[in-house]
DNA sequence: GCAATGATTTACT
DNA sequence: GTAAATCATTGCC
């Protein structure tokens, strides 16, 4: 799986400089929140709020394993054959789940959606860092090794 | 009110 | 490798 970070505190993140907007709002809020939000008009991208009130904060999943409902998933990502690119991807994994704006906002302590401990036990050692993808347009701040992804996960977006 | 653009994917040349 | 698909949100008029 992968995952990438963003914060107000630099270019990449929709709430850079800390400014509030009617999108990112969400962000604002304290951890624990999704943050669905539909970009170049097509992809629906998928992120989990993380800090405290007013410290606009995020994690983007940008791959996931699928580990139920593969089936499931495979209907919705029809014409897909390969199983490894059924969630490798930010836009392809939230069209697997069915994720669309109506999940921006929601708890996902407290709601029809909910992050849980599969019981992988995956250990720090195999955690591997890197520059994030996709926001060129971040200059100096594209740099950031925020990218986090499983090494030797077959699950990953590149 | 209107034009510009993006935390991407897919298909075609 | 390059381009099209496609629209909510943003920023400026």
């Amino acid at each position: 799986m992968e995952t990438e970070a963003y914060s107000w505190k630099e270019r990449g993140c929709h709430a850079y400089g800390g400014k509030m907007t009617n999108r990112n709002s969400i962000m604002f809020s304290k951890g624990g929140y999704a943050y669905v939000y539909l970009c170049y008009g097509l992809h629906h991208l998928f992120n989990v709020v993380t800090n405290l009130e007013n410290a606009a904060e995020a994690v983007l999943v940008r791959a996931i394993e699928p580990i139920e409902g593969e089936s499931f998933m495979a209907a919705r990502r029809s014409g897909v054959i390969n199983r490894y690119q059924l969630t490798s991807g930010p836009g392809r994994l939230t069209k697997a789940l069915g994720i669309d704006r109506k999940w921006n906002g929601k708890s996902l302590l407290d709601s029809e959606i909910w992050i849980e401990d599969a019981g992988l036990k995956i250990l720090n050692a195999n955690i591997r860092t890197g520059p994030r993808i996709g926001i060129d347009y971040a200059g100096e701040d594209a740099m950031l090794p925020w990218r986090f992804t499983i090494e030797g996960s077959l699950w990953l977006s590149k």
